[in-house]
DNA sequence: GATCACTTGTTCCCG
DNA sequence: ACAAGTGATC
């Protein structure tokens, strides 16, 4: 198949397939068929003949990555299986390792697991303002300190910045790991500081898919790669909703100004929605005022005006019992469970609808907690997993050494360290000796014992003939928290049988990997931010009650600051509506459900972060989201539940 | 007397 | 889930 087949010469995607200006832009809104334009103009660089290994095409997330794969695959474009679409972590990982960017810094490519950041912040928040500060922190230094589309990246603001540096480096060396977000500000050093690295002028054409969600630094990694390179930008401001990783609507804006002479294409018509739904997202959006371009979707005539209906409940029982009723209905009327999607901002909404479809027997996947690793027991499990493949897996031992207590044994911990780094020993090496009273540290007695415990346990797996016994023992076949990490690790067993170092780095490998379903059977419940890319004939937005959608800005802020964040939540609940999909000639004429509730308990508000505007004997009285009335005329009336 | 583990009040999430 | 406050322990 060719590029242009079935393409109407001057029609925009046309446009973008065929354009040959050296800086592209693509601003399209949701439903605009971006991806379809995005592939046509891969599709035509590799029918010229342009090496699949020189083109680079940035996703947002690894499923964005594969869907790009096989689409091109689909079309059967000569070249295509050598395309990688690529997130921009895999990419920097790639780069510091295979141009040995990471060892001239003298750091180890040990990524931490999300779990295992819970004793690194215990040991160093309490010197740094507590633990969310540092948290907050964290997220700057991975953006490497541009939190402002104005801020030049690389740069400390302030001195506590530059304390914080210090004391997490300082942590990571000892620990022998790195932070995964960290891989963004290394490669932005790297390519910053060595223009005549290879990876400055491996591709000849980059494209970057949603470009509003990139950081500053992360627009700084782009530009530095592409001096030689010809480059295609795609995204929408107005779907711009990662201001807590540093991103900002401005970076696309400012994009055309930074690169004259560019070329800028406009995809409007929006393929995807039912025309109430545009009409209602055109509304909506229209409120921000921070739109130096305004402009809105144009709606398909033929996809049909869609179901829309608005509905109140009395209580978050009840909304979250409507919400699985009304789906087990769908279901049992022919529904595929796969066409429904449910988005709700917080887990203590969603998962009981989660648990009351599971009830329900209605075949349901949540996405709140996707990971193997998510239960505790596996975390521990796993620890013990990399400390039995290597007793110098720092990171791994200092988590182990802190379980159980809620601090992480910091204090305890800050003195061992202190020892190791005064006499080089290694952790181990030191327990070993403190549990065999060869050497002594204060207030240690805890983490000892901790330690105790640790070593008996991994004699026993030494104990054991052989590498299956010890995944036998250590993830038991019984456990439901245990499932998906025994069957990865016996996925792993039977690729690598004996080496165990070569066993953990697949297994490692494969957690990171997840296998993607190409087919969707499930009902899927998820945030808001997760479901950006997706898209559904049926879409239900539970929990649009004022205080979470919009959530709230502090009052304390300058007014602007508020006015940004209202402004970002609009953004988001304008990316939630657009999900709907109509396929009218499927007779799917695309439904879009919002729902809320009046009253939920005092506590589970609190935990979902929503300040209630009034109380009363344990419940939070609640008022449906702002947004609903600036949905605009074509929105329904709300009906009660 | 410094530092520990544990209990008691408040509560900024989102990939 | 976190930060601050409390008797208990080194």
């Amino acid at each position: 198949m060719a590029w242009s087949d079935g393409l109407n010469q001057g029609s925009p995607t046309y446009e973008i397939a065929s354009c040959e200006n050296a800086r592209l832009r693509v601003v399209a809104g949701p439903g605009t068929g971006k991806s379809y334009a995005m592939k046509r103009r891969v599709a035509r660089l590799l029918e010229l003949g342009v090496e699949a290994s020189s083109i680079l095409p940035v996703t947002f997330t690894r499923v964005a990555a594969e869907d790009l794969h096989r689409e091109l695959v689909g079309m059967n474009v000569q070249g295509c299986d050598e395309l990688e679409g690529r997130t921009l972590h895999s990419l920097a990982f790639k780069v510091l390792m295979s141009e040995h960017a990471l060892a001239a810094t003298g750091r180890v490519a040990r990524p931490l697991n999300e779990f295992e950041l819970e004793p690194l912040l215990a040991d160093i928040s309490d010197a740094h303002g507590g633990k969310r500060i540092v948290k907050k922190r964290i997220k700057a230094f991975e953006a490497a300190w541009a939190r402002l589309q104005s801020d030049e990246p690389g740069y400390v603001q302030s001195a506590q910045d530059a304390a914080l540096e210090r004391e997490l480096i300082s942590w990571l060396i000892f620990h022998e790991s790195m932070l995964i977000g960290e891989a963004i500000p290394l490669l932005y050093q790297y390519v910053r500081n060595n223009p005549a690295a290879p990876i400055c002028a491996e591709f000849s054409h980059i494209l970057v898919d949603e470009y509003q969600d990139l950081n500053k630094a992360e627009q700084g990694i782009i530009q530095l790669m592409s001096e030689n390179a010809e480059v295609c930008i795609v995204g929408d401001d107005d779907q711009s909703i990662y201001s807590f990783k540093h991103a900002h609507p401005d970076g696309i804006r400012q994009w055309l100004t930074a690169n004259a002479g560019a070329a800028d294409i406009e995809l409007a018509e929006c393929r995807r929605c039912p025309t109430r739904v545009v009409d209602m997202g055109n509304a909506l959006i229209s409120h921000n005022q921070d739109r130096p371009v305004p402009r809105a979707l144009n709606p398909r005539a033929q996809n049909g005006p869609g179901e829309i209906e608005i509905i109140q409940y009395n209580t978050i029982i009840n909304e979250i019992n409507g919400v699985a009723a009304l789906i087990e209905n769908l279901v049992a009327n022919g529904t595929p469970p796969g066409d429904i999607l449910v988005l709700a901002q917080r887990s203590v909404i969603g998962t009981p609808i989660y648990e009351s479809l599971v009830q329900r027997e209605v075949p349901t996947r949540s996405y709140y907690a996707e990971s193997e690793l998510s239960a505790a027991d596996a975390q521990r499990r796993f620890a013990l997993l990399k400390l039995f493949v290597s007793r110098e897996d720092r990171v791994a031992l200092r988590w182990l050494l802190g379980l159980n207590s809620n601090n992480w044994r910091a204090g305890a911990y800050r003195r061992l360290r202190a020892h190791c780094e005064s006499t080089g020993a290694s952790p181990w090496i030191a327990l070993e000796q403190l549990s065999s009273g060869a050497i002594a540290i204060p207030y240690c007695g805890s983490l000892i014992q901790q330690f105790n415990l640790i070593c008996e346990y991994l004699a026993r797996l030494e104990a054991l003939p052989g590498l299956a016994d010890v995944v036998n023992e250590l993830l038991p076949d019984n456990n439901a928290d245990l499932r998906d990490l025994r069957a990865l690790a016996l996925q792993t067993l039977d690729i690598v049988a004996g080496d165990r170092e070569e066993f953990l780095v697949e297994l490692t490998s494969l957690i990171a990997k997840p296998e993607v379903p190409t087919e969707v059977s499930d009902v899927r419940i998820m945030s808001l931010h997760k479901s950006k890319g997706l898209s559904s004939p049926v879409t239900i937005i539970a929990g649009c009650v004022q205080g979470l959608l919009p959530r709230l800005p502090d009052a304390s802020l300058p007014l602007a600051e508020r006015q940004a964040q209202i402004e970002e939540q609009r953004r988001l609940f304008y990316v939630g509506i657009t999900r709907v999909k109509s396929v009218p000639e499927d007779g799917k004429p695309g439904r879009l459900v919002l729902t809320s509730s009046r009253q939920m308990p005092v506590a589970d508000a609190m935990k979902a972060g929503i300040q209630p505007a009034q109380t009363y004997m344990g419940n939070a009285y609640l008022n449906a989201s702002q947004f609903f009335r600036e949905l605009g005329p074509s929105a329904p009336a709300p009906r009660q539940g």
